[in-house]
RNA sequence: CGGGAUGUAGCGCAGUGGUAGCGCGUCUGUUUUGGGAACAGAAAGUCGUAGGUUCGAUUCCUACCAUCCCGACCA
């Protein structure tokens, strides 16, 4: 491609719409522009890493036997009545995009594809001797994000490969699972790019086990908790780790003593010279189940600790039904205004005992009249314990379990695990922390969706069960920033050679100079001609344009046919090391095309 | 949705109760030609939208819309 004739606008200030290194540098060099919040057009550099990126993925998923195929974006509401989740998807998760046409039908964009698949699963499987099958595509998504963020890694349409496999039992379903963790480890370190798989909580799309494909970054959302000797890596909503030992109480007798201006775990530690792991702290939540129930949380955790609200998110979803509802739309920390809503008088706050009572909540309708209350394990072995007394002001010491408070019939494992904390596996290793970009997940779906939808085959003694499925997520937009995210300089992006829009880039300083013009014509059609994939900058620029350019959209290679020209020789940049070199003209076609073959 | 901020030329910004300017970019010309050139000239804005206050609003007020940032959600 000629640079003269291609579509190619660079900006010299960073856009005011960017935060992110990745976000404004994709801006700046001209490979996406905004259309809407979370809504990109793809320029034509932007297509052709996308495309690279499919590409490589398309090749680690025909690997190991899936099938590519393209599944509806359009879907009939129906499926997800039947899946149950057309409710919380348009409505409490409202993730999805909804719409009428003109039959008064009612359609959603989709987010996900396990309907369409299961459907067709449904259909198209009867028998065992067609499973175990994978299916995947890669197309773009619809998701109605809450907070659209950062350009393409959070976007409202994005580009997804997902897929789905399908299987006669849970082993068969481990393999697959097993298969795409190392086709997705495949494709990441094909892309060039530093990930680590960790541990995962699955979330809405439901099932067992799930990983997820962590591309390393400052920038990066999550926060990867690992081990150095690799043999543990969590994402810190699911990870675990083994909480501090416990020091034991200073008190040995039960009372209640003033502790003033000491609603902070820390303050009140240092009031009462003990440790936090003296203390039952009780936090208060705020859930609101999807038939609009609000209820009140009280989890009792030790004093150095603190709650993971994923984990809790997901006891209490397990607790739906006991309010007569399916999953839950909200959770958090109630705020003054928010207590307002339900406290029949002021909550003493920061001296709240685990058995405070429910006359705290007004009878309304709507809120649930007792406190759910529920204790983390880590409080649960504490013995002459500091808490609350219900009492601005007070605290009682010298607590037990039984004695002087029921300890609450749920015993739950709530704790948020942090950076330091001793790894379970092995307590010699203590917990590090990265943050990371989510660019792929991968479940075990179990028989969630074929037992609702009803996809079932006929196993070998002629029986019906349900197929066993699993999902295999990767955001292609999103991992093409993240690669961004992961490689750049003061200059502009570094793209690793796997995926760059371009291999090398031929400048020409002086487009007057008809010798070097020649030259540089040549060269471009020899590269491309070897499967090189090269630019040639012809434009009536500076060579100082042409360099910041070249450097700012961030082509590996770039040759340049200028003064050494009259030794018989060009000048070769490697963009990411900035080494520079100069190779006579004869050999700098073989030389470039040995540098991408090796990459 | 809660909290915070911003909307003025293609981009980045300044500014004013009397309807706008700077830098970059764009176009023309001359010179220049290996790290975002210099000079001369030119084009380009219903000052986010709708109301209101006012003799007069881009400026003050109100509402709405859009975008960005912090939280819950997720590839």
């Amino acid at each position: 491609m000629r640079l003269s004739q291609m579509l190619l606008v660079t900006l010299r200030e960073d856009p005011a719409e960017a935060e992110i290194p990745s976000h404004k540098l994709l801006v700046r060099a001209g490979y996406i522009r905004r259309i809407g919040s979370g809504i990109y057009a793809y320029l034509p550099l932007m297509w052709r890493v996308l495309q690279k990126v499919s590409q490589i993925v398309r090749e680690e998923m025909d690997a190991t036997g899936a099938q590519e195929s393209l599944l509806p974006q359009l879907q009939p509401s129906e499926l997800w009545q039947e899946s149950g989740r057309w409710d919380t998807y348009t409505k409490a998760e409202g993730i999805m995009f909804s719409l009428i046409d003109r039959q008064e039908r009612q359609l959603g964009l989709g987010p996900t594809h396990e309907e369409v698949i299961t459907a067709i699963a449904r259909d198209l499987i009867r028998s065992y001797r067609q499973l175990p099958l994978n299916l995947y595509q890669i197309q773009s998504k619809f998701r109605d994000e809450i907070r659209p963020r950062f350009g393409l890694m959070r976007g409202r349409e994005f580009i997804m490969k997902d897929a789905y496999s399908f299987h006669t039992d849970e082993e068969s379903l481990k393999k697959t699972y097993k298969d795409m963790d190392v086709a997705y480890r495949n494709i990441l370190s094909r892309c060039g790019l530093e990930f680590r798989a960790v541990e995962a909580d699955s979330g809405a799309i439901g099932g067992s086990g799930s990983q997820e494909f962590m591309i390393l970054a400052e920038a990066g959302e999550d926060e990867i908790l690992y081990t150095k000797d690799g043999k543990y890596a969590a994402n810190v909503e699911k990870a675990v780790s083994l909480p501090a030992d416990v020091v034991t109480s200073p008190f040995s007798s039960y009372q209640k003593l003033a502790t003033p201006d000491t609603a902070t775990i820390a303050k009140l530690c240092d009031t009462l010279k003990c440790s936090p792991t003296a203390v039952v702290k009780n936090v208060l939540y705020e859930t609101i189940y999807d038939n609009g129930i609000t209820v009140l949380v009280l989890i009792s955790i030790r004093g150095d600790e603190d709650v993971n609200e994923v984990k809790l998110q997901n006891e209490l979803v397990k607790l739906a039904a006991d309010y007569d509802a399916s999953t839950i739309i909200a959770l958090s920390v109630p705020d003054a205004d928010a207590q307002q809503k339900w406290s029949s008088q002021p909550l003493p706050l920061g001296y709240i005992a685990p058995d405070i009572e429910d006359s705290y909540i007004s009878k309304k309708e709507n809120i649930a009249p007792q406190f759910l209350r529920m204790v983390d394990k880590t409080a649960t072995d504490l013995t002459n314990f500091v808490t609350g007394a219900n009492e601005s002001g007070y605290h009682l010491v010298g607590a037990n379990w039984r004695d002087n408070f029921a300890l609450p019939k749920l015993v739950v494992d709530v704790r948020i695990a942090q950076k330091g904390d001793r790894a379970f596996h092995d307590p010699t290793q203590t917990l590090q922390s990265a943050r990371g970009i989510e660019a792929g997940h991968i479940f075990q779906l179990g028989t969630k969706y074929s037992q609702a939808m009803g996809a079932t085959y006929t196993n070998e003694q002629g029986k019906n069960e349900p197929i066993w499925m699993g999902c295999y997520g990767i955001g292609v937009s999103r991992l093409a920033q993240a690669a961004v995210e992961q490689s750049y300089d003061e200059d502009g992006i570094i793209w690793p050679v796997a995926i760059a829009p371009y291999h090398a880039i031929v400048i020409i300083p002086n487009i007057n100079d008809s010798e070097k013009v020649q030259v540089a014509e040549k060269l471009y059609q020899e590269l491309n001609a070897v499967g090189v994939e090269t630019l040639l900058d012809d434009r009536k620029e500076r060579a100082g344009v042409k360099f910041k350019d070249s450097d700012l959209i961030g082509i590996p290679y770039r040759i340049t046919v200028g003064r050494s020209l009259s030794e018989g020789k060009v000048e070769v940049v490697t963009r990411k090391t900035k080494e520079s070199q100069d190779i006579p003209l004869e050999e700098v076609v073989s030389t470039i095309k040995n540098w991408v073959g090796n990459c």
